[in-house]
DNA sequence: ATCATAATTTATAATGATTCTAATATAGTG
DNA sequence: CACTATATTAGAATCATTATAAATTATGAT
């Protein structure tokens, strides 16, 4: 795995200073198959290096700011991140507290027929809820 | 307006005992012909008398509990709060910060196809980010 | 009305996520 | 190496929310 070539890369592209920080949150975040969807805390617990709370704050934002995460809107005491920065719902399993990618095609198309003089849609997402079955 | 003699049944009747400062939030709340989005700080500023903060939020989660009011998703510093109980989707204004509702027939029908073993869907709700149009 | 009791209100403290500060360390440049 | 802008860091500050525990009030029974 010498991603870390490839992160040191995107990071320079980007205007960030490759520190070794950033690069081992970048390998945090983004060495991984599926979509990852996190809170600072779950970030910092699964850090083995010792990285400042400060740090991994301005780093997280540094990342959305450049578009690499995106802000996920739960009603929650924490702020999550998305490392699917594209336009797409979630299911948030209330039990785990967990988001769930669900994609466009898993969702019916959305036809918002009320519109609002002056204002245009930027964003339409969905959120389901959903707890254990029994 | 003798809303307060309806607002005491309606506490009493939900095992609330009908108290000044509750009666108080009652007429703040639900004495508009409108929905009415707010942020325990907003309910604040807008009553006159002077009730304890520990009292609005007990009072409001009270009434959540009951039914009579609705948490709202937005990722925000603050918690908001909606008098539409039913369930409906938002416009949520990013230059006036402000929710606004979008009834069930202003939204075509939503058809969730992923399904997940154990799970049940708690509610599904779509927030249409708005901005300024020009 | 008086009493008894549980529910409610309240001021204040505690909590916890996030942001700020200002000192130290590091990366990039020549 | 030396210079300077950036970044990291520990710790303090902020702010919404929740907890605590003492004082007050609503209600039902005498
Ligand atoms: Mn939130
Ligand atoms: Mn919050
Ligand atoms: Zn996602
Ligand atoms: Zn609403």
């Amino acid at each position: 795995m010498d991603n870390k070539h490839i992160f040191t890369e995107k990071l320079r592209s980007s205007g960030l200073r490759p520190t070794k920080q950033r690069i081992e949150i970048c390998k945090l975040l983004f060495n991984r198959k599926d979509t990852f969807h996190f809170s600072i805390s779950d970030l910092k617990n699964i850090s083995t290096k010792k990285i400042s709370l400060a740090t991994i704050y301005n780093t997280i934002h540094a990342f959305t700011r450049k578009g690499y995460l995106k802000e996920i809107s739960i009603n929650s005491d924490k702020t999550y991140f998305d490392t699917n920065t594209s336009d797409h719902h979630h299911f948030f399993d209330e039990n785990k507290k967990k988001l769930i990618d669900l994609d466009d095609n898993n969702v019916g198309k959305i036809k918002i027929k009320k519109t609002l003089p002056g204002k245009k849609i930027k964003s339409v997402e969905i959120l389901v809820r959903i707890t254990n079955d029994n």
